[in-house]
DNA sequence: CAATGTGCCTCGCAAAATGAGGGATGTCAA
DNA sequence: TTGACATCCCTCATTTTGCGAGGCACATTG
């Protein structure tokens, strides 16, 4: 997958995860990789620059939780900015798809 | 239109267009600009640079035509390499479509 | 006890778009 | 004829983003 691609889909990747719940960032990662199989691994060095952007701007909120092993993981859940951000960048997304697919021609 | 969002997808745009046969920069910029509708204006800082790199890669071969007032345009001509690769991106942007779909959801 | 897995993160680098600029020539109306 | 605008090429510094590599800590398992 070509890295130029991805750029600023991330946003909308992780926001739509989190509309299913709140996550951790080891299991954001290993969700994308499964989901994909195996196709797009979510690097490290760009999820948590994004997670804390996001949360920076207060589309998403974090908190600790403790396993009962005692280790701990830092979730993150989204807000209702972000939902509304969410809403307006899947517009965007789909706008984006459109125009590329009218210069490429439909799908083979 | 999200500036990021588009990282990455210029090539496949111009070279999608440079299959209907050869332009111009200038002409580039203005057949993106009508066929969206003026979403999209590529901008000249990123369209040269682009065209010069994949003319660097001889995906595309330049050329310059004097126009009947005298002036200069420099048109750029896709190539049997450009066309393989072309058909490589398509692929991949299709997969990358779909792998965005698969977690923002289906079209509204 | 060592290797692997889980779990968080940062940092330097590279790639790409933007915005602003430069330069030259045509056309056309006042 | 002059000034504005369109046509046409381009570069450069800055910003944004992902990548790769690395660091740190602790749990589990062989």
């Amino acid at each position: 997958m070509d890295r130029e691609l991805l750029k600023g889909s991330t946003p909308l990747l992780l926001l739509s995860l989190l509309c299913e719940g709140p996550m951790y960032g080891y299991q954001i990662i290993e969700t994308v990789r499964q989901r994909t199989g195996g196709t797009y691994t979510l690097k490290e060095g760009a999820l948590y620059p994004a997670l804390h952007k996001l949360e920076a701007t207060e589309f998403i909120a974090s908190y600790w939780e403790t396993q009962e092993n005692g280790r701990e993981r830092r979730y993150y859940a989204i807000q209702p900015a972000g939902l509304a951000f969410l809403s307006a960048k899947k517009k965007e997304w789909n706008q984006f798809v459109d125009m590329v697919q009218a210069f490429v021609g439909p799908r083979a």
